[in-house]
RNA sequence: GCCGAUGUAGCUCAGGGGUAGAGCGUUUCCUUGGUAAGGAAGAGGUCACGAGUUCAAUUCUCGUCAUCGGCUCCA
C-alpha cells in the first residue's frame, strides 16, 4: 500500500501501482471525467501512469497550468501524427505546449510547404484521429534501443535529440500509428481532444540558432470543448481591438510613412500631446529625486562610440558612419545617450562631496534594428528614452538604486501598471568571455541590485546570461494585449563606461577616484510605453493624461455660443475642453464622442443655459446629473490631484 | 535578416484578364433635434511600386517596398 496526500492534507492509503484516474474516479465520476494529469510529488503523471510511491497527489483539469500542458502537448502529438499523414517524408523536431497552446517544429520533404490554405485540411485529419480515441502509450526505451530506431527512420533530429539525453530517462510515447520520442504526460486518449485549430505557421531556427536550418513552426490550440474554443476566438479578437496600433490609428496618436521609412514612428498631435504630458510628469519627479537636465546631439563622433566600446561591439550592425566633406571625419547617430553624458561629467572636475550626479535627459537614439523586427511602436528604429545618468561613489550605489526603483514603482502605480514583473539579468554563470569589465566589479554591481530588490521586497526572476555586455540590470516588464512580454523601465550598473571615459572625482582623502554609473529609463522608451499604455487602458487613458478631459455637446447651434463660454472658462481652471459644435443630433455626437473614448461629455441645451449649468455624462456609463461649471471643474481637478497622489 | 501571409478611397473592407464598389469619414444643402448613428447631393482611387506574359493586367508571374504572425536579435 502507498499514502496518498491530497492537496487538503487528507491521506488515503491506496494499493500500490494505482493510477491517478482510478483515484479520481473513487471520488466522483464527473472528476474523474474532467481530469487530464495528475501531479504526483511535484512531477505532472499520465492519468494512467501506476504510482508506486507515497505521494502528494493533486488532479488537474484542464483550467489547471499543468493540465492545459498535458492537455496541449499530447494536441502537439495529435498534430504530428496528422502532418506525418499528410506529408509522408515529414521529419520532426520538438513539440512543446506553450502559452496559448502548443506548436511543432518539422523539417518538410524537400519542395513541399505548408500555408493557411492548408490549415483547414490538418485540422480536419487531427479531429478524424482524434475521435479515433487512441490512447496514448507510455514507453521506457534504453538510448542504444532509441537511437537504433531512429537511425532506421534516418530522423538526424531526434537522434540529436536523444544524443542529449541520459540512458534510463528515455521515453515513448505512442498513439495510433505514431510513435514519438517524449518525456510526457499526456492525455489517456486522443478523444479528449475535441475541437482544435492550427493558428499559424512560422519558419523557426533550428535550436534556436539563424546559423541552423529554418524549421517549419507549425502553432496550433486545442480545447476539451467546441465551445471553449470560440470564446478563446472570441477573447483573440477582443484583444486584437486593444492592439496600440489599431487604437494609435483610430485615436490619430501616431502613423508611420513607408517615405519617411520604417520604424520611424511620427507622432500626430494628439500623440504627441499625450507623450508631452508623460515627460512633465516625470521631469516633475525627477527634480523631486535631485536630477538635472541636460541635453545632446542627436549625432557624435565615431571616436566617441570607440571610445565607449559600443562601436566595437554594435558598429558593424548598426546606422553606418555618416560622413562629411572632409575625408576623416565620420559621425554616428547615436544609438544611446550615456557617451555624451560621460563627457558632460568630465567638463568639470567633481568632489565626492558634489556625488551623485543625475543628468537626465529626452534622449532620442537611433538603432538599426532588422526588418522583421519592427513591431508598430514597441519596436522601432528610432525613439526616445527618457533616459538619466547616475554618477555616484561605490558607497552610494545601493541608495542610489533604491531610489530608481522608487521612481518606477510610482509611475507604474500612478498609470494602474499592477501586472509588471521584474527580472534581473545577470551574466552567464560561466562564459565570461562576452563581458567587459572585471569580475570584481561584476560581482560588486550584481550583489547591489539583488539586495536592492529583496530590501524592496520586489518580486523577481533572475535570469542568466541576459546582463548586457557593459553590467547587470534590473528590467520591469509587462505584458501587451496579445500576451507578449515587453520590457519597459530598465535600470543597470555599469562600472564600465567610468573606466573607459576615465572619469572620476577628488575624494576625502584627496585622492581620485572612479565614480559608478547607473543608467535608468522608468519608461523604457516614450514609444514603447504609450503603446503598452494604450493596450492597457484600451485607449481609455487616465484623466490627468488624456488630451481631451471632456467635450462639450451643444443641443443645436443655437447654444454653440454657450458652448465656447463654457469651454473657455473650463480652460481658464486647467480642464481641457473642446466643443462638437457639428450640425448633428444630440445622440451622433454621443455616439462619435464615447468612441473617442472622452471620459465626459458636458450636454447643455436650453435648460442648462437658463441656470448656468451643464449636463454631465461618462463615458461608458451614461448620465451623471446636473453640475455648475465650477461644479465641474472642481471635480476633474479634485480627480486627477487624486490620480497624481 | 529568415519562414509564411497581406497590400483596392482618409478608415474598415468587397470584387475581379476588358482600366472599379460598399459602409464610415469628408464637403455642400435641408433639418435645430435632450443622452450611442436625421435626410439629400457631391468630391475622393496610376487597385503599393517596377518589370514580364497577353490584343488587353488592378486581376496572372517575377522583383522591390511596406505591413502582419513567428524565428533570430534587442547597447
Amino acid at each position: 500500500m502507498i499514502k496518498v496526500t491530497f492537496p487538503d492534507k487528507t491521506v488515503k492509503e491506496f494499493p500500490k501501482g494505482i493510477t491517478g484516474l482510478e483515484i479520481a474516479k473513487g471520488i466522483s465520476n464527473r472528476l474523474a471525467k474532467e481530469a487530464v494529469a495528475v501531479g504526483v510529488n511535484g512531477e505532472t503523471y499520465d492519468l494512467t501512469r501506476p504510482i508506486n510511491e507515497d505521494a502528494d497527489f493533486a488532479i488537474y483539469k484542464f483550467n489547471d497550468e499543468q493540465g492545459k500542458d498535458a492537455f496541449w502537448h499530447s494536441s502537439a502529438h495529435l498534430m504530428a501524427e496528422a502532418l506525418e499523414t499528410l506529408y509522408p517524408g515529414i521529419k520532426l523536431w520538438v513539440g512543446p505546449s506553450v502559452d496559448n497552446g502548443f506548436y511543432y517544429d518539422v523539417d518538410l520533404p524537400e519542395g513541399q510547404v505548408i500555408s493557411e490554405k492548408d490549415f483547414p485540411t490538418i485540422e480536419k485529419k487531427m479531429l478524424e484521429l482524434a475521435q479515433k480515441k487512441n490512447e496514448y502509450v507510455r514507453k521506457d526505451m534504453s538510448k542504444d534501443e532509441a537511437l537504433k530506431y531512429y537511425t532506421e527512420k534516418d530522423d538526424e533530429y531526434k537522434i540529436d535529440l536523444i544524443s542529449g539525453l541520459e540512458d534510463g530517462t528515455i521515453t515513448f510515447y505512442k498513439q495510433g500509428n505514431f510513435t514519438d520520442l517524449c518525456r510526457g504526460p499526456h492525455l489517456p486518449n486522443t478523444g479528449y481532444i475535441k475541437a482544435m485549430k492550427i493558428m499559424s505557421i512560422a519558419g523557426a531556427y533550428w535550436k534556436g540558432d539563424e546559423k541552423n536550418k529554418q524549421l517549419t513552426r507549425v502553432y496550433g490550440v486545442s480545447f476539451p470543448k467546441q465551445k471553449l474554443l470560440s470564446e478563446y476566438l472570441v477573447l483573440l479578437e477582443e484583444a486584437k481591438k486593444r492592439d496600440h496600433r489599431k487604437l494609435g490609428k483610430e485615436l490619430e496618436l501616431f502613423t508611420f510613412s513607408s517615405r519617411v521609412g520604417q520604424g520611424l514612428p511620427l507622432w500626430l498631435p494628439k500623440g504627441a500631446k499625450l507623450r508631452e504630458r508623460l515627460e512633465n510628469f516625470l521631469k516633475k519627479v525627477q527634480t523631486e529625486y535631485g536630477y538635472e537636465p541636460v541635453i545632446t546631439p542627436h549625432i557624435g563622433q565615431k571616436e566617441l562610440y570607440v571610445t565607449s566600446g559600443h562601436y566595437a561591439k554594435y558598429g558593424a550592425d548598426s546606422f553606418q558612419p555618416i560622413k562629411t566633406p572632409s575625408d576623416d571625419e565620420e559621425f554616428l547617430l547615436k544609438p544611446m545617450n550615456c557617451p555624451h553624458h560621460c563627457e558632460i561629467f568630465k567638463a568639470k572636475p567633481h568632489s565626492y562631496k558634489d556625488l551623485p550626479i543625475r543628468y537626465a535627459e529626452f534622449g532620442t537614439v537611433y538603432r538599426y534594428e532588422q526588418s522583421g523586427e519592427l513591431h508598430g511602436l514597441t519596436r522601432v528604429r528610432g525613439f526616445t528614452q527618457d533616459d538619466a545618468h547616475i554618477f555616484c561613489r561605490p558607497d552610494q550605489l545601493k541608495e542610489e538604486f533604491i531610489k530608481v526603483i522608487d521612481i518606477v514603482l510610482y509611475i507604474f502605480k500612478t498609470l494602474d501598471f499592477e501586472n509588471f514583473t521584474t527580472q534581473i539579468s545577470l551574466r552567464h554563470k560561466t562564459d565570461r568571455s562576452k563581458y567587459i569589465g572585471s569580475d570584481e566589479n561584476w560581482e560588486k554591481a550584481e550583489q547591489a541590485i539583488v539586495e536592492s530588490c529583496e530590501e524592496k521586497g520586489l518580486n523577481t526572476v533572475i535570469e542568466y546570461d541576459e546582463a548586457a555586455f557593459y553590467g547587470p540590470k534590473l528590467d520591469f516588464m509587462v505584458k501587451d494585449a496579445l500576451g507578449r512580454s515587453w520590457q519597459l523601465g530598465t535600470i543597470q550598473v555599469d562600472y564600465n563606461l567610468p573606466e573607459r571615459f576615465e572619469l572620476e572625482y577628488t575624494g576625502s582623502d584627496n585622492e581620485k577616484h572612479r565614480p559608478v554609473m547607473i543608467h535608468r529609463a522608468p519608461f523604457g522608451s516614450m514609444e514603447r510605453f504609450v503603446a503598452v499604455l494604450i493596450e492597457h487602458t484600451a485607449g481609455k487613458f487616465p484623466l490627468w493624461l488624456t488630451s481631451e478631459q471632456a467635450v462639450i455637446l451643444p443641443i443645436s447651434e443655437r447654444f454653440n455660443d454657450y458652448a465656447n463660454d463654457v469651454m473657455k472658462r473650463l480652460n481658464l481652471s486647467d480642464v481641457r475642453v473642446t466643443v462638437d459644435d457639428r450640425n448633428e443630433k444630440i445622440g451622433k455626437k454621443i455616439r462619435d464622442n464615447e468612441l473617442k473614448r472622452i471620459p465626459y461629455m458636458l450636454i447643455v441645451g436650453e435648460k442648462e443655459v437658463e441656470n448656468k449649468q451643464l449636463s454631465v455624462r461618462k463615458q461608458g456609463e451614461g448620465d451623471v446629473g446636473i453640475m455648475t461649471i465650477e461644479e465641474f471643474s472642481k471635480f476633474i481637478n479634485d480627480r486627477v490631484a487624486q490620480e497624481l497622489k
